[in-house]
DNA sequence: GTGAAAGCGCTAACAA
DNA sequence: TTGTTAGCGCTTTCAC
């Protein structure tokens, strides 16, 4: 291993001219000697030590990456591929900040504070976690934190969450199975929470709008687990055909329930057409290919980056709550009444 | 922060002595000690530096999970369903191990290079790179190396490579297609390298057994970027037709393709069965759900971490490549003949 | 513009 | 059984 000792000696300069150049600390060192210890530095191969860098310094220039559940009973969190979209994109954008990722996936909360601290993360970006487990994380971990799709009540200082426009994306989807003449619409979720609720809110908008009535009715609930959630779709087998459309408020909901649908004989989108959330791959590679509402996973990896990033940068970021916004994505599960 | 030092201090003791607890080593500290400091060390919430751990020791505790081209020519390795598992997988696994996982992808050769350095990783796991990539990083980073699924000529010390039993994946489906009574099958694939290579010589085994002849006719080859590719699968329409099975030789392809023909009129499985190899989730999300031969991701991942642990151990691992094996599943892709 | 020295928190060789 | 000490590689203050 190289140390700046090494590339010091053979400069015949003391460690520090050596830090100073590899730090373009300007005007500290003389014009000659930078481009000599420069040279000497790739001629060696260098690599500063980061634990020594760590070490020395009080940030560490890591950035902790928590996932909380998975979004669905699979097993990992990254099988969800939302989840292991968004954590990609963390990652690109974590790097391009300047700063190194670590991730820490299916772990308790007491976990994740105590790698915070034995890495010390200069900050933390977290999902899926409920309000208990946020409430201790912000209480135990004084670094900046971001928090993506969590919709909480208060806000505090050096927190801030990421979201989606999951109103609008509600509202647009509304607009659009209006558009293609549909009346008899029934909006599907397995919760009332943070952005489902939202999506349910923005829907409901676009339909009052348009004089529909008994708004609440058109709302259906399923059980969260897949078992109970088919079954239900069995029991309600009646009540789904009478529609003419159904939009589902995740596209994992909509591809699972247009599978099941298919295998009870019904036509999609022959009979009853069927629109989703979040445009995750399985919307392309579903049959027929959904028609959705598309979240930017990219920009909100970005977008959460940037919003830790000024906060490192000690910036305040209060104001509304940072979202990105979504459209509407049309393929081939609902078509025209 | 709490040091070390803080510990002693409190507790009465020297430095060493609350290391000596902290690392259990057995009779260097009296029992009561031990009770007294680990209590201290409880009531204090004291955690360790990792940095300045990794700094006083040789060994990091970092592995390094290293992440060349996504399978297809998605933006980032973790769109790939297939990569996201083995990463979620591999994850867990290292933890297991006791060690912490750094995730690199998007990386070139040289940067991987570099932040191993950095870094210090105590070693490495690798997928996805290409032989000349392959050889550059063994020839600079001198820590144990596991593969996985890179089928390269030669082998070397303190480097492993971990497998699927491709080719008798390709083997059992051939077996299973024949058994349903299809005797005009297509092995499509888009390239003839490693895996993929292995598993038509499996499936072409299969096929000879059974007698059947021309066996090199039975092999289709597609272009590897989307557009040509579909515009193939038009060109070839009529060869495909005459089909009763397709064999692809990855899911993701077989979905494609599936989704394509129907779109040119063709029923599946009624016209033409299809089948595919991984068993990535898109295999139970598309319509029909995708009979494939399954690859068990996480023991995949649970024996390439396995490996490495021996190698850290200092165990020599050469003997046959680790492999694990596969299965058919059966879903609705494929009917009898 | 340059260098000596101290210190970041932890570990391990050696002394007592 | 316990403590003293040096050192891991880097940064930074301060003196020259």
């Amino acid at each position: 291993m190289v140390r700046i000792k090494d590339i010091a000696e053979r400069a015949g300069v003391s460690a520090t001219t050596v830090s100073n150049v590899i730090h373009h600390k300007a005007g500290k060192v003389s014009p000659e000697l930078v481009e000599k210890i420069e040279r000497i530095i790739r001629e060696m191969n260098y690599v500063p030590s980061l634990s020594a860098r760590m070490l020395a310094n009080e940030s560490s220039g890591i950035l902790g990456v928590a996932v909380g559940y998975p979004e669905r009973s699979l097993h990992l969190p990254l099988e969800d591929p939302f989840v292991a979209s968004l954590i990609g994109h963390l990652e690109h954008a974590i790097r391009e900040l300047g700063y190194y990722m670590m991730l820490l996936t299916k772990r308790s909360m007491e976990e994740i504070l105590q790698e915070s601290r034995a890495w010390n993360f200069d900050g933390l970006i977290a999902f899926g976690f409920s309000q208990e487990e946020f409430e201790a994380l912000r209480e135990a971990f004084d670094k900046p934190i971001v928090t993506i799709d969590s919709y909480f009540d208060r806000r505090y200082p050096r927190v801030c969450n990421v979201g989606t426009d999951d109103f609008d994306g509600g509202y647009q989807i509304g607009r659009f199975l209006l558009n293609r003449g549909h009346r008899d619409i029934l909006f599907v979720a397995d919760n009332d929470l943070g952005v489902d609720h939202l999506r349910w809110e923005g829907f409901r908008k676009a339909m009052a709008e348009a004089g529909l009535e008994h708004l609440d009715d058109m709302r259906l609930m399923v059980p969260w687990d897949y078992e109970p959630r088919l079954r239900r779709y069995d029991e309600l087998l009646g009540l789904l055909r009478r529609q003419t459309a159904l939009f589902f408020c995740s596209d994992y909901n909509a591809v699972e329930a247009m599978n099941h649908l298919r295998r009870r004989g019904v036509d999609i989108p022959g009979e009853l057409s069927v629109a989703g959330f979040d445009d995750i791959v399985y919307a392309r590679t579903c049959w027929p290919p959904l028609t959705t509402v598309h979240q930017p996973v990219d920009k909100k990896a970005a977008l959460a980056v940037e919003m830790l990033g000024r906060m490192l940068r000690g910036e305040r970021v209060d104001g509304p709550e940072p979202k990105v916004s979504v459209h509407v994505v049309e393929r081939q599960s609902v078509c025209a009444r």
